[in-house]
RNA sequence: GCUAGGGUGGCUGAGCGGUUUAGGCGACGGGCUGCAGACCCGUUACACUGGGGUUCGAAUCCCUACCCUAGCUCCA
């Protein structure tokens, strides 16, 4: 299948390293709040391409992360009186709530930021003795320069950024960014070559993406706004350790928009997933996520959960009368046509909102039961909405 | 500045190489009503940002200009 690639701009076909099977690794969500629409999509979405790629002989060793070591985590603990690791897991626990409403199968492997903080002071004095990263003030700092190749993913980046670097600071260069920082005293700490200390967030899904798949990934999802500064680093830190290039194909989903702005915890606009759940069944949401490609933007508006509910009731209803007719019938002419673009949708760079207008186009035809045109075995297509598209029509 | 995506009839919005050029809103006419609204029926819009090019043929592909939207070391 074809696939867009952040870092060449190009669409690409898929070739992984091992025949048949797909290295992934998704990032995963920071767990000290509840999960919303946005990070909804980028599971959705990830969920689908994985369906897809089971569905076509892919085995596909799926590793996403929680990050449950970070500064907001910490800070809500405290506020609230508890553990940190108990607010955690609170939030993980909803997390995985969530996702089962949402339908979207469970990863290989879970790992967590804070099993891996050993590995995280391995990593930065692997780099420190190559010479990629220095002590400045009470941090270490990866050096960009020395790595070449900074702002590949970001495309221009002294344009892009030129306006907004820090200057006033200890680092080398602006775009200089932490690997490990002293642990201030109220703060958990741990201890490292450079005393009681705190990791900086880019090495942690390099220690848990190269523990479970190796030095190199075939494919490394998130949403749009990891791109830079996260993933841009990730691909620094690992480049600088291995040698080798991280990941063969950078892939990252669009904003769910609200109000035609980008939906953030920072500006407090966003919309929790199981307040959504409680008017509006998981299937609705998915169908929603699902109408337009991942790189597409998704405008979040009054009325579009209650237009995805009707889109949806229709599949169902249309799946009912296709599998009444004869789930085991060979494809017709017609029905041959539909699946040919609905896969060649799927195939086309992930396509969901494009494979979901054949669903419907198909659905229209099904109920409005004009005569004349056969349309046996369009059961199959439905489910492939079922298994691929992982909307629920039962 | 950079990246991505757009500029379609009064508005919104599909279509993304070629037969009847979606749908919705509106407007207009009719039905129903004491009148209006709601509702129902019908009518109405060959429109595709400007300029080049490719083609037998372009809203649809390519180039260029202009304009718009979102994002750009907190973030999925």
């Amino acid at each position: 299948m074809q696939i867009y690639n952040t870092r060449t701009r190009e669409k690409e076909e898929l070739m992984t390293q091992t025949p048949n099977v797909v290295k992934a690794y998704v990032c995963g969500p920071t767990v000290y709040d509840y999960s919303h629409i946005g990070h909804a999509r980028t599971y959705v979405n990830f969920d689908v391409l994985k369906r897809y790629l089971e569905a076509t002989g892919y085995e596909v060793v799926h590793i996403q992360n929680f990050t449950d070591v970070e500064e907001k985590i910490t800070d809500k603990a405290r506020e609230e009186g508890v553990d940190p690791t108990a607010l955690a897991n609170k939030y993980i626990g909803e997390y995985f709530k969530d996702m089962d409403a949402l339908n979207v199968k469970r990863a290989t492997r879970y790992p967590r930021a804070s099993e891996y903080i050993g590995r995280i002071i391995e990593i930065t004095k692997s780099l420190v003795a190559k010479g990629y990263a220095y002590q400045a003030g009470d941090a270490i700092y990866f050096e960009v320069s020395k790595a070449g190749g900074y702002g590949e993913l970001i495309g221009n980046l002294k344009g892009a950024l030129a306006d907004k670097v820090d200057r006033t600071t200890v680092k080398k260069d602006p775009f200089d960014f932490v690997l490990w920082r002293e642990a201030k005293e109220a703060e958990e700490g741990w201890e490292s070559p450079w005393g009681r200390g705190r990791p900086g967030w880019h090495t942690e899904c390099v220690a848990m993406a190269m523990d479970s798949l190796g030095e190199v990934l075939d494919v490394h999802w998130g949403g749009k706004d990891l791109i830079y500064p996260h993933h841009e680093c990730e691909a620094l830190i690992a480049k600088a350790l291995t040698g080798k290039t991280f990941v063969r194909y950078w892939m990252h989903n669009e904003f769910v928009l609200l109000r035609g702005e980008k939906m953030s915890k920072s500006t407090g606009n966003t919309v929790p997933i199981h307040e959504i759940l409680k008017r509006h069944s998981g299937e609705a949401l998915r169908t929603l996520l699902l109408s337009k490609g991942y790189r597409e933007k998704i405008d979040f508006y009054d009325g579009a959960l209650d237009e995805a509910e009707q889109k949806h009731a229709r599949i169902k209803m249309a799946a009912e009368q296709a599998r009444k007719v004869g789930a085991g019938d060979k494809m017709s002419t017609c029905v041959r046509d539909y699946a040919g673009m609905f896969f060649g949708a799927m195939d086309d760079d992930l396509e969901t909102g494009k494979a979901m207008a054949v669903v419907e186009h198909l659905s229209e035809e099904l109920l409005s039961g004009r005569p004349g045109k056969d349309l046996s075995g369009a059961a199959r297509i439905f489910d492939a909405v079922e298994g691929v598209l992982g909307i629920r029509l039962g």
